[in-house]
Parts: C-alpha cells; structure tokens; sequence
DNA sequence: TGAATCACG
DNA sequence: ACGTACGTGATTCAT
C-alpha cells in the first residue's frame, strides 16, 4: 500500500519555534533573521522523509478570519500574537518547500486541519495509508484503519502514535468520540469553551454512557446532583464546542496524486536556501547526499544459499545479545555494488561456499565493529577472515565523542536513512527478534550504510591525518583484542567460592555489631537510612552535602572516623559488601564453561582513546587494599605463569616530554624518583631530606597538574590550609615553568580549534571551551589539559601491544596476551618462553615511541595475580 | 532510570 | 564569585 504523508505546517511550526525559542536567544542567521522554527522543521522534515512515503503534502491555515469564527464569536481570542519571530519564518517555510519540491495547500476559510481532513478522506478513498503529522490533538478524529496520527510531543523531536487501538487503550473511545470528547472539554487554547467544569475524567466517563453529546443532551435528565445542572445548562455550548472542534472531511478540493508525489528536492535550490539562512549542518547533510546519491529505495533478496560473490562487499551479521561472546547471530546482510542479501544464520552455517567467501582473507569485507563480527561467528562456528574495514572505529578516531549506535554514526556522515537499533529489536523488556524480512531489512540497511560511507570515512581520516593512527595502530588492535578476548583470563573458581564463604561470615557479624551500637535494623547499604542513624539518631557532625539528604561517602565517614564506634564497622561492611557483590560473586558468574573469562574490551568509547572493559570488568580488580586484592589469586595462569608488565609514571614521562619540562627531563634521564624529584625542588632541600611527607604531598601535586587540579582540591587532599596549597602550586610552577606555559597554550589551542590532540593525532573535540558558563569552561579546560596526556599514554601502550603481538607472531610463540589495564600488559605464558617472553614484553615497551625521556617499565612474573607484584 | 557509592589506572 | 581533579564500570537503592 502507498503512503501518504500530510503535515500540518502551522502547528509544527510552531511547536519547532517554542520548543527552541524558550531558552532565550533565537537562532538567527547572518543578517539577523531568526530561523529557528524553519530549522526545527527542516530536521524533522528528514526524519519524516526516511519513511519514503510516496507522496507528501503540507497544510497550512490561510487567513485569520474561518468559519469556526461564525460559530464562535471569540474562538481563538485569547490567543497571544503571534511573535514577529515566528511570523516572518512562515514565509521562509514556504521558500523552503519550494527547494523541497512539496506541495502546501492553503484555503481561505480553513485550517490547515481542514485540508488535512479532506485530503486524508480522498486518500483513504484511494486506498492509500495516511500518516497525519501535528502537534494537535483534534487531528486523533482522523485515524483509522488506514490513517496513523503522529503527534509531537518534546519539542519535535520524539513522536507518539496515534491508532484506533491506541485510542481505544488511553480514553476507550472511537476516533469519532474525539470530537464529543474535545467538545465536553473544551479547550482554554483555542478559547473553546466547552461545558463548564467538565474535565478529562468526567468527559471520559459521560461519553462511556452516553456515546455522543447529541445523546447526552437526549438523557441529560437522568444526571442527578450539581453535573446534572451544569450538564443541562451548558449542553448546548457543548454542541456548539463540538462542531468547533470537528475537522471538516468534505472541503471542495481535489487530491492530484501525481502533484503530491515526491520527487526529491532541487539541490541548487535548497542549497541557496539553506546558504542565505546560515543552516550549515543542514547544507553539509546535502552536500554528502549529493555526492553520495541515495537510492531512495533498498532493495534486496533473502536467500536460502548465497549466490556466488566474487567481490569486496560489506558484511554484517545481526548479533543479539549485547555480549558478542554468548549470543546468537541471527543472520547475515551482505551489500556490494551489484548485490544485496540477507540469509539466516542457519542457512549461513549450512551454505560451504558463503561460508569460503567469508574465510577467504582475500575478499575484503566491511562492516561496523570487526572485532564483534569476527568474535561471534567464531563462538557460533564460522571463520570470518579478511574483514578490514571498520565504520565504528574509524568514525570513533574522526570524533571520539559519537555515539555507538549506527543511526548516530551514519547521521554524522549525513546519511540518515537508517533506523535506531531500539525501533527493530525494541528494548528491555520489550526486546525481541524481529520478524524476518523487517531483520532483513534493517541488516542489509546497514550493510549498504557501510559500502556507501567507507570511501567517505577514510577520505575524512586521510583530510584530518588521522588515517595511519586507524590504519596502522587501530586495526591491529582490534585484531589483538579479538584474540586477547577470545583466549580469555583463568579463573580458579575455588579461591572465589572461599572467599566467598569468609566474608559473608565477616558482614554478618559485623552487621550485628552495627544494628547493636544502632540500637535498631536497619539497610545498611541503603545511603538514605545511614544518614538517618550516623547524623540524627547517633547526632554524629555531618558535612551535609548532596541533594537527597546527607553523603555518606568515605571521605565524610573518614572525618568521623574516631568519633563512634559504628563508623569503622561502617566502612568495614561497605568494603566487605562491595567486595562479595561485584567481585567475588559477579565473577563467579561470569566465568564460561572453559573455566575462563572473557571479557569485552570497548575501543571505541571513551573520550580519550583508552579501552573500556566490561562484562565483567577485568580493569578495576581491586587491588590497593589487602582484603581486595586477595580476590587476585583467583585469576590463574592456564599454562604456566602469568607476566605482566606495566609502564612507570607513563603520564608525567608524556609531560615531560610535551611540554619540554627541562628539570623533569634531566630527572627522568637519570631515572631519579620523580615525587622525591619534585618534593626537593619545591620545598628546596637536598633530595636526601626528603621526607615521606613531603613526597607525599609533591606526589599529590604530581597527578593534580595532570588532572588540572586547582589550590582547593589540593589543600584538601594533602591537609592543608587554602594559602600553604596556593603557595605550593606557585613554587611547583616556579620550578617547572614550562608546565604552565604548556597548559596556557593547549587551553588557547583548542579554543582556537575546538579539540586537543595526542601524539598520534588523536583527537578529542572540546565545543564548551567557549562556552560562557564559567563551570563549564573551567571544567573544559581541564579536559583540555588532561586528554592529550592521558591520551598519549593509551596511543602509546597501543603501540606497544602491537609491537609485542609481532614479536609473538615472528617468533612464533604460543604464550598469549590476555589483559590490558591502561598501563600494564598481562600475559599468560608458557614456562619455556618465559625468558624471551621478559625480554620481548620489556623491550616491545620501552621501545614503543621515542620520547625526549625514556619510557621505564617494570615487570614480574607468578602463577596467579595476585602474587605478580 | 538516575543517583550514590566505590573498584581501577 | 562561580565550584573545586581526569578516564572508566558494576551494584544497590529509590523514584
């Protein structure tokens, strides 16, 4: 069935104008002349057009004078004027169609409603389906069988749709009853009156007895009390409310199909438009678009075996779960430049020659997260070689701040035809496969999305130089953490069920002595109920902070520490507790039947280039304190030792180095403890007289400047007045000079060009640098100063994993990388290649990338975690 | 779903 | 005078 569109012009328009006009200042262009509401439409206008519905008609109100005034004396009277803000983008709107190509009707007498009625009627008549979009809910009358309503609901970006069913379920009312029901109502907007002290609930309940207002009037006798009174006195402004509130169907006009048709837009049309009206996002999208002509319709077959290809295609397989290790795949899309499939797993698996192209290394494949692809057909039984080319990866060294969703990635390459992963597969619990040919669908959508932005995407890697840091240092990566994921981490299970057993001996008798000293039970996890007992019942001094209540952090109950006996068997059970449900019993179940876990390395998410490890989190076991870090036994060798190696003081060795610090250089070169270093420096004495206090304290200011700490977390977090710490900072810049003319330069580059840099040229964008917040600059600044280090220490320890990994390859042993923990590299390593494995780990390290200090790395060997020390 | 808390570098 | 250190993930409680 073809579709037709109608769009009720007026009131998105007006939607998109408030929705974007009430944070104060209007977008405007060069000249002056706001465009926001022309702008919202504009976005909205895209979303509708990935419908590619056959035909598309806009409506608009004409005139201010309809007949719904002759009913009505004051209909619509106490509407505000509208602003002239609004008013000159109503012909800006019209230019706009024009570019568009699509048609607008206005009539004289009417509402843009009103044609929208008529016209919806005709189509219906045709057997056509109807999509009706407005913010009004008068419209909910149209619907039908054959006509949705989707009604704006914030701003414009998100819709609710409007069935029969949809009615039936939110009022239980027929569409036809909507007009009854707005009429009852009426509608303070409109200035409808309606019957006076009728509301929803009531309107509601009348039109579940009686059906209309006709026959309301009929009974309104049988109504006893106060309604019955006001019912009988107003009946008749309630008809008189309803005729207002009914969309006419029957309007003279006539529907030309072949005028209503959408063709497309004119291209140098709406790029002038969209150039004298500043709307640049908008220009880029097309300009994409232009060099990318859209097919407006996908078309594809689902096979049973896959015809022979003999080409680079994209490939991608819709995996189910989130954890690509233990889900299922449901099928695969492939797209070339002739061909486009989509078959099910099941008869992927049964297909020998499919199954050879995807092994064969020399058909390039491309597609959206290599190391899922690859991952979960090698869990499900199929080899996938050859894929080396990915849009999640590459669009995440273009900016690392996209979101991972393919919606969001093909957007921002301005090709916007897919759809939201959520809309087909639906989420929580509403999550579901599809049914097959809208999997399909969706799959080969995304296949095409790959073949067509590929050459795209490394074009803007190669304009931005960005594109040896995805070739030559990502990719690899990938294929090592595909490999580092797969192999998996041993887990002797026996020490967690041990450890298991231990603590939740400890938290029950510490739980006791707590409800003792309380005097009462009580949830202790329950940060609410705590406050309640530590800071009203036992009157302990709070540092009252946060919103809801009081904090019941470490640091406040460290200050309160000594003052009651409670607070340290507080802090008892917090570790214990943390300890049993994250670590000791989450890992438990994580652990695959191979005895192993395999963990998901994310590389495509954080803001600075590092990894991500989740599903379990193998990055943050504990390890600073001694009840922690007995969870470490845990983790095994599965063959002999575990190594690992990680990088000393990675981050001040890259500041150093960036910023030329000339006494941190000569300090790293002769491999001096850098805090004793600084502690010297800073409150000038002999390194020998250095106290442990005062490395302490220039440690602390060490990992602050990183951070870009200011005087007061200082003071705070060495334990000293606001004055000595502002003393401090001012002789740590006296010594180290170039530190802060470095940091001045990286805030007034990214000011100048809206990200920082790594050593690699990667990038991080950072567009509140300006912002005129002053919260949110300052904190911008920090990123600022922050992400090139950081990121360079990831950049880096990158390197080095590819450097081992071909190492390993060269010679050819069988030892294997298994965990990265952002500085450190663990291994798991047979006893005969221990030596090598030492001197290549070490070397690999060191060597990954010349610096003007060297890069130290210490390493050790065990046969579990936690002894690698 | 978000806030609070705490585990890591 | 603003608030007050960067980057993550998992669990629990409360809405």
């Amino acid at each position: 069935m073809e579709e037709l569109v109608l769009i009720d012009g007026n009131s998105l328009l007006f939607k998109a104008y408030y929705a974007t006009a009430a944070m104060g200042n209007l977008m405007v262009n060069k000249d002056g002349i706001p465009t926001n509401a022309v702008f919202g439409f504009a976005n909205m206008l895209q979303r509708i057009l990935q419908r590619e519905a056959a035909y598309l008609v806009v409506a608009f109100d004409y005139g201010k004078k309809t007949f719904r005034n002759d009913l009505l004396d004051e209909y619509k009277a106490t509407r505000k004027e509208t602003p002239d803000e609004l008013k000159c983008q109503f012909a800006m709107i019209r230019e706009f169609l024009d570019a568009y190509q699509i048609p607008y009707f206005e009539m004289e007498g009417f509402e843009g409603d009103d044609l929208i009625g008529t016209l919806s009627a005709l189509a219906e008549k045709e057997g056509l389906s109807v999509s009706i979009f407005t913010g009004d809910k008068d419209a909910f009358q149209l619907v039908s069988d054959q006509t949705t309503v989707y009604r704006t609901v914030k701003g414009v970006t998100q819709l609710d749709i409007y069935t029969p069913a949809t009615l039936q379920e939110k009022y239980g009312l027929e569409p036809d009853q909507i007009r009854d029901f707005l009429g009852l109502m009426g509608d303070s907007a409109d200035n409808i009156p309606g019957i006076k002290g009728v509301g929803e609930k009531t309107a509601l309940k009348l039109l579940h007895e009686y059906g209309t207002i006709e026959n309301l009037k009929e009974h309104a006798h049988e109504i006893k009390g106060k309604m019955g009174e006001k019912i009988r006195e107003n009946i008749d402004l309630g008809l008189q409310s309803k005729k207002i509130a009914t969309i006419l169907r029957d309007i003279p006009m006539e529907l030309d199909l072949d005028d209503a048709r959408y063709t497309g837009y004119d291209f140098e049309k709406l790029k002038a438009f969209y150039q004298k009206y500043d709307m640049n996002s908008l220009l880029k999208k097309i300009s994409v678009e232009s060099r990318q002509p859209q097919t407006s319709e996908l078309k594809f077959e689902i096979v049973e075996h896959m015809p022979a290809i003999t080409q680079d295609s994209s490939v991608i397989g819709a995996i189910y779960d989130q954890n690509y290790h233990k889900s299922i795949v449901l099928g695969y899309a492939l797209y070339n430049a002739s061909q486009a499939y989509f078959i099910t797993f099941e008869n992927a698996l049964k297909d020998e020659e499919f199954l050879k192209y995807l092994s064969n290394e020399n058909y390039h494949k491309y597609s959206y997260n290599i190391k899922a692809q690859i991952l979960s057909a090698k869990w499900n039984g199929i080899e996938i070689k050859g894929m080396d080319f990915d849009l999640q990866l590459a669009s995440y060294i273009l900016n690392p701040s996209l979101k991972d969703e393919m919606k969001y990635i093909c957007d921002y390459y301005g090709y916007t035809s897919l759809q939201y992963e959520e809309e087909v597969f639906g989420k929580n619990t509403k999550k579901h496969i599809p049914e097959l040919s809208l999997l399909a669908k969706h799959t080969v959508s995304k296949a095409k999305a790959i073949y067509e932005l590929k050459d795209e995407a490394i074009r803007k890697l190669k304009e931005e130089e960005q594109y040896d840091l995805y070739q030559t240092l990502e990719l690899p990566v990938a294929y090592i953490l595909a490999e580092m994921e797969y192999t998996g981490a041993k887990v002797d299970i026996q020490v967690l069920k041990d450890l298991e057993k231990t603590f939740e001996h400890q938290i029950k008798e510490i739980e006791e002595d707590i409800y003792m000293l309380a005097d009462e039970k009580f949830n202790i996890s329950s940060p609410k109920q705590l406050g309640e007992i530590l800071f009203n019942k036992l009157g302990l001094p709070n540092g009252k902070k946060t919103k809801s209540g009081y904090s019941t952090s470490q640091d406040i109950l460290e200050k309160i520490e000594d003052l009651h006996p409670i607070v340290p068997l507080i802090q008892q059970y917090r570790m214990l507790t943390k300890l049993t449900s994250t670590y000791v019993k989450g890992l438990q179940e994580q652990v695959f039947p191979d005895g192993k876990i395999h963990t998901i390395f994310n590389q495509a998410l954080t803001q600075t280039g590092r990894l991500s490890s989740i599903d379990p989190n193998l990055q943050n076991i504990p390890v600073r304190q001694e009840e922690g870090k007995l969870i470490r036994k845990a983790f095994v060798a599965s063959h002999d030792y575990l190594v690992t190696f990680d990088y000393s003081q990675i981050e001040l060795r890259i500041l150093a180095h960036l910023a030329q610090v000339k006494s941190l250089i000569e300090a790293f070169n002769q491999d001096k403890d850098i805090h004793t270093h600084t502690a010297a420096l800073v409150f000038k004495v002999k390194d020998e007289e250095v106290t442990s206090n005062m490395r302490r304290q220039a440690k602390a200011v060490n990992f602050g400047i990183i951070y870009g700490m200011g005087e007061f977390r200082l003071s705070k977090q060495i334990g000293v007045s606001l004055a000595e710490a502002k003393e401090f900072i001012r002789r740590y810049f006296e010594e180290y000079p170039e530190i802060r003319s470095y940091m001045d330069n990286i805030v007034e580059d990214c000011k100048k060009d809206g990200y920082v840099s790594t050593v690699l040229n990667r990038k991080r964008y950072i567009p509140t640098i300006n912002d005129k917040n002053f919260i949110v600059r300052e904190q911008a600044k920090r990123f600022a100063m922050n992400s090139p280090i950081q990121g360079s220490g990831a950049d880096i320890l990158k390197l080095a994993m590819v450097k081992v990994d071909q190492l390993m390859k060269e010679k050819q042993l069988k030892s294997k990388m298994i965990l990265q923990v952002h500085d450190e590299l663990i291994f798991d390593v047979y006893k005969e290649e221990l030596d090598e494995m030492m001197t290549i780990i070490k070397s690999a390290m060191e060597e990954a990338f010349l610096m003007d200090v060297p890069l130290k790395v210490d390493g050790a060997y065990a046969t579990n975690w936690y002894d690698l020390k």
